[in-house]
This record gives structure tokens, sequence and C-alpha cells, in this order.
DNA sequence: CATCAAAAACTCC
DNA sequence: GGAGTTTTTGATG
């Protein structure tokens, strides 16, 4: 694939997350320290590494992804922060027709609440395909947004989590989440 | 390109 | 603790 993707930065207090645009919304997003990446000088708000050959759009990134991109800063800094996201930007994850129904299912866990995978399985009519649920969790590529840490294992047992678990218990704990 | 085998963020007995 | 299910991925012919 043509990937002409759009990858900017947001601080946080939890480090700086990396989200990559592709023409039709936010396709990923990255942990701190997942990727030793160069600091690109000053730039704050977010730098575009890949800018398109003429200069046409201002600083190379169109105005659309900035618009997302500020919704999605909006978005991963409230949940940081242990409160409700208002808005979102649209998502385009890429993966099988199965991880995006098991992706389509996480989003509409509420805030604050949590399911198991076994749940999960049931509500895209595949209820014994669990283990294939965690799999298609691990295979998330937009953490946090796609609520992949609000899946616990049955019998609340915390199951894993590709970032490291101890963001998931953080993420949890912040949420007001019980174990 | 078709098939086989192994692994995975699970669950139940 | 062990067996059962489903999907994905990498090796093999």
């Amino acid at each position: 694939m043509k990937n002409q993707f759009f990858r900017l930065t947001i601080a946080t207090p939890d480090g700086r997350f990396v989200a990559r645009y592709s023409a039709k919304g936010l396709a990923e997003l990255d942990f701190p320290n997942s990727e030793a990446l160069v600091a690109p000088k000053r730039s704050e708000g977010g730098a575009a590494e890949r800018a398109s050959p003429r200069a046409a759009e201002a600083n190379g990134i169109p105005a659309k992804i900035r618009a997302w991109h500020r919704a999605t800063e909006s978005a991963l800094k409230n949940i940081l922060a242990g409160t409700e996201p208002r808005n979102f930007p649209p998502l385009d994850p890429s993966g099988t027709v199965f991880q995006q129904a098991v992706w389509r299912e996480m989003r509409k866990i509420p805030f604050g609440r949590t399911k198991s995978y076994g749940e999960v399985a049931q509500a895209i009519d595949r209820p014994k395909a669990v283990r294939a649920v965690g799999g298609a969790c691990g295979a998330n590529p937009i953490p946090i947004l796609v609520p992949c840490h609000r899946v616990l294992a049955a019998h609340g047992k915390i199951g894993g989590f590709g970032g490291g678990l101890g963001w998931k218990r953080k993420l949890l704990t912040r949420e007001g989440v019980i174990l």
C-alpha cells in the first residue's frame, strides 16, 4: 500500500504518543517508547514527517488532518485524565473483517465500564471465538481510543495488554474501574 | 498459489 | 491443571 500517512505526535503527561492518519481518518496510535524517534526540533503541536513534494498545503498538513488531530488529542488527553471524551476523530484502522467487528464492538463499551472477551465474542455472534477475540484485541492499531483496555478476562481477571499491563491497570483505574 | 502447523490479550470442566 | 474453539500468520510443497 502506498501509504501517504501523516504522522503527528501528541504530548501528554504520560509521554508522547504517535498518531498516524490515512485519508479517511485516524489509522494508528502508538504508546510512548514503543518507537524511538528523534524529536523534530521545536515543533510542539506535531510535525508532519512525510510532507507532500509540494508545500502546497501549509506545513504539509491538510486542514482536514489537523482538525482530526485536534479531536484525537483532546480525546486522548481526556481519557488519560480520567474524564469522558466528547468528540472523536473518524477512525480508519486496517484489519480483517473479524478484527473490525471486534473493534467496532469495543468502541461501544461505555466509558468506565468493562466487558469480558467472552461477552465481546457473543456480541459479534461468535460465542466460542473468545480466544480469537483476544487476538484481535492484540492487533488493535488504535489503543485507548478503541478501548481494548476495557476488555477483561472472565472472572475479573485482567488478561493481557499489548502496550504493557501497567498501562491497562492505569487506564482502568483512572476510569474508576475496580478490579 | 494451496495446505498445514503453531500460537494467542480465553473459557470451562 | 487440561482440553476445546476460532482466527491469524508463517512455513512448506
